[in-house]
DNA sequence: CGACTTTGACCCGCGC
DNA sequence: GCGCGGGTCAAAGTCG
């Protein structure tokens, strides 16, 4: 339940908060009202309407923040699940392998697969293919995430920004997809082991594939980069990747999607809770929120109606 | 001039 | 053993 600690879950969502505003009269004929009736009596009646609108909205907030509640409690109950689920079957467990050839391969053929569901912004989780043909004897060496990212259709570079710093060493066209695949390092290598590989999805070119293999033995650089204007829609999940749940925002859709069931069943799970109470995880999240309400035409026009009605309400007191 | 990217060559595991 | 294909190396090029 950390997540009420993130947000304020009593933020005003209604799409048009202001709307008594619109239903006021405009200026000439609030006048003639209280011309004809008197001060005291549209003073009360406004003074009713707008207590009337402050519980109706107080009345949704307290829904919203109850199903936000419930989901939550959902979320923790699938996941404990999934923790107990894993701890009784270790074969579940092995999430990846180092010299993982065989297993890699089908990964990325169902990532690609998996791309095609849901236009391309769905993740499929890594570790089940990874854990069905284990070849002998090998250990668990590195943790493997995938992240979908939604690029400019325009967008041709194989650059996943997630606020780390990488450093490019090689780029290959693989048999299954005609996109090259990048590969990229941790730019804090040989320390930090963690590698990338970046490729578009077969299904849908605008969507980047990165694969992180490890996790950062270093803190997080830098949050600077992780809201770069190309890479709007991101879906994380996994360990290397920047953060444990999946965040995605779109650029189409000014919409913010915690998705809470795409965590990756971390034997030490705790990491993720971490990484959610981490002030680089709060910041990155009110980014997103600012990024995608100042992006929201209905928002902006609220806002808009807002001030406006604000300056109206102070001519009309001057005025009086 | 240093850091980073590009790109062809090389390495290595797997399947036949 | 050989060929294929994914992954990595490293020299050359580019950029700030």
């Amino acid at each position: 339940m950390e997540y009420f600690s993130l947000v304020d879950t009593s933020l005003d969502l209604n799409a048009n908060p202001l709307r008594h505003i619109d239903e006021v009269p405009d200026n000439k004929e609030i006048q003639s009202t209280f011309l004809e009736l008197g001060r005291k009596i549209s003073a009360k009646e406004e003074n009713r309407a707008l207590m009337e609108e402050l519980n109706r909205v107080s009345a949704e907030n307290k829904k919203l923040t109850g199903m936000l509640t419930v989901l939550c409690e959902n979320y923790n109950a699938l996941r404990s699940q999934l923790l107990d689920y894993v701890s009784k079957n270790p074969v579940a467990e092995q999430v990846v392998v180092g010299k993982k050839r065989k297993a890699d391969s089908t990964a990325t053929a169902t990532a690609n697969g998996g791309g095609a569901n849901g236009g391309g912004n769905s993740e499929s989780s890594s570790s089940d293919e990874d854990s069905c043909k284990k070849p002998k004897g090998e250990h668990v060496k590195a943790k493997i995430s995938r992240v979908y990212v939604r690029t400019e259709a325009n967008d041709t570079s194989l650059i996943v920004k997630d606020g780390f710093q990488w450093r490019k060493y090689g780029q290959k066209v693989t048999r299954d997809n005609p996109s090259p695949r990048a590969y990229f390092k941790c730019s804090f290598a040989p320390s930090c082991p963690v590698k990338k590989k970046v490729q578009r999805s077969i299904e849908d070119q605008s969507v980047l594939v990165a694969t992180y293999e490890g996790e950062h033995n270093h803190p997080h650089p830098s949050r600077v980069e992780s809201t770069p204007s190309s890479n709007r829609c991101v879906t994380l999940g996994g360990s290397a990747a920047p953060f444990p749940a999946s965040l995605s925002s779109s650029l189409s859709g000014p919409t913010i999607t915690l998705d809470l069931t795409k965590s990756k069943p971390n034997p030490d799970s705790k990491n993720s809770n971490q990484a959610m109470n981490s002030p680089e995880f709060q910041q990155f999240f009110v980014e997103q929120m600012a990024s995608s309400l100042t992006k929201d035409p209905s928002f902006k026009a609220a806002l808009a109606a807002a001030i406006s009605g604000r300056f109206l309400q102070q001519n009309q007191t001057e005025k009086l």
